[in-house]
Formats: C-alpha cells, sequence, structure tokens
DNA sequence: TTCAGTGCAAAGCGTTTGCAGGGTG
DNA sequence: CACCCTGCAAACGCTTTGCACTGAA
C-alpha cells in the first residue's frame, strides 16, 4: 500500500484514538478523495473496482470513523444518500440544481452575512454541511 | 366535516386539477397546520388520534399532492424524515442545532445576500427548502 | 496475544408500488 | 357510473446491527 500525506495524516489520527490502520480504511478515504464527491453506494463501487470484496457495512463504519476524525465531511444534497467528500479540499458550500440535480460549489464568503446574521443570535452554522437547493442558470432559461 | 378557509382553498385546488376532496386530504392538510413542524410518521399519528383507519401510504400520497397544490412544504431537518409545514404560515428559514434538535424559524431576510449572490450566476434559490445546520446559543454555551 | 475491524446475513426504518375494492363528483 | 382515491401488503433503497472470524499492533 502506497504512502501518502492523506495516508499518513490516517495513520496519525488513527493511532491517536486506539484505532488500527487497515487496507479498507486506506482505500476508503482514497475513494473518497478521487471521486470528490460520493455517497457511499458510489465509494463502495469505487473501492470493489480495485479491490474485490469489501462490503457496504465497512463503508457506512469507516465513513463514520472517517468524519469523526475530520478527514472527510458529508451534506445531503438528494433526498437519498449522502455525499462526502475530503477535508483535504477547502470547505465550501453546495448548490444544486433540482431539475437537473448539478452541483456547484461555492466559497463559503458567500454565506458569511447569514452565518454572522446567526452569529448574532449565538447560533454557529456549519457551513461545510450547508446544501442550498434551487434551480440553475441553464434550467430557468429554459424555462419551465 | 368543518369549512375553514384553508379547506375551501384546498377544494378550489383540488377541483382545478380534477382531483377528489377527501375525508383524509382535509385531516392531513389539518394535521400538518396542527402540527406546524412534521414528518410523515408524526402526521399519521396525528390523524390517527381523531380517525382510525388510515394508511401510511395515504399520508404519503396526500402529501404530495398537497405539495404540488402548493399547500404545504417540506424540508430535511434531520438525516431522517422530511419535515412538512403548512404555506399559510409565513415563508421562513429553518435552523436545526445538531447538538439538541431544536428547530429556529428565520425570516428569509436573514439569506436574502446569499439569493442575491447566487442570482448573480443565474441561480434562483429555494428558500422555503433551506435547513442550516449548526450548534445553538445553549449547547454551544455549554461547553463541548 | 489481544481486541479492533471485517464480512455476512438479517433486521430496521422510511418510503413506494400494485392491486382490488370503495366513494367522490 | 366513471375513475380517482384508499387500504393493504409486499417490495424497495439505504443503513444499522449481531455475531463469529480475522488480522493489526
Amino acid at each position: 500500500m502506497k504512502t501518502t500525506p492523506m495516508n499518513d495524516d490516517l495513520a496519525t489520527r488513527l493511532k491517536e484514538q486506539g484505532l488500527r490502520l487497515t487496507p479498507q480504511r486506506q482505500l476508503i478515504l482514497r475513494a473518497v478523495e478521487d471521486l470528490r464527491h460520493a455517497t457511499p453506494d458510489e465509494v463502495l463501487a469505487h473501492v470493489r473496482s480495485q479491490v474485490s470484496s469489501v462490503n457496504a457495512s465497512t463503508v457506512y463504519r469507516t465513513l463514520e470513523v472517517l468524519e469523526e476524525l475530520g478527514l472527510v465531511r458529508h451534506a445531503h444534497l438528494s433526498d437519498r444518500a449522502p455525499t462526502y467528500h475530503s477535508t483535504v479540499e477547502h470547505e465550501h458550500v453546495h448548490a444544486v440544481c433540482r431539475r437537473c440535480g448539478t452541483v456547484r460549489s461555492y466559497d463559503p464568503a458567500v454565506v458569511q452575512p447569514v452565518v454572522d446574521a446567526l452569529a448574532a443570535d449565538g447560533f454557529v452554522v456549519d457551513v461545510g454541511h450547508l446544501a442550498i437547493f434551487g434551480e440553475c442558470a441553464e434550467c430557468g432559461a429554459t424555462g419551465t
């Protein structure tokens, strides 16, 4: 198994928690990074394309661990499965077109006014989790 | 069955679409209004507390119809079931504390800057669907 | 050698669907 | 009296869980 910066990070954080470094955990983290935005199912498929026989429950359990370690994050970009992405990328806000399903990423600065407004109330917004639904330019232009 | 303004609205809109006014549809719409924010399951329980034997599938099908008619809306305030609310109330944005689960409603004005920013991109935000996750003042003050 | 991690299978939860009977318009 | 709507039951998609075995440290 090759060593990458992210892998070192994984190994370190796992050790801190008394957890173990396994091939599955490395592969699943790599899959999330490669796919950029992926559901557990897509992660499973990606991992299986490299190594046979990885179980779905392992993917779910691993994504949970990786999220606790702060290496991945998830957001709900559809009514169905959640979407995971690596925290190596910059934090971003998702805008999802409900008509065509396209996901656009925006800089967190876009929602800063909202964050500030709610902060006045003592509410701390989890920007990375934010999903904004609506209709994109292409779909809107096409008319209804 | 009593007649209310909302019920008249329901009857009218159903007729426009060639659909039928049934006791179930009236009860389910009323339940959503009474509960303010409710999952399909909670709506079902509420309706059943008044009339026995209403089926879950009827609730799902009816909520879908009511949403198409523009009488109710839904947002995803948890990782599980969606939450429905009546459109009689003013449109509002939801802020959900991930720690205690409390849902706070905010005026859409709070997110206007975001709406404007994305509008510059041709993206039309569905404000009513928006759910902002984070941590509320009480939970934040308590420390981690 | 220990105990965290895995695969497997079954169950869980929320939701959808096919069908036949029932009630609205 | 046509046909929309309902209840029922089964199936569905995604996720979680219990258990015994495996393998990392």
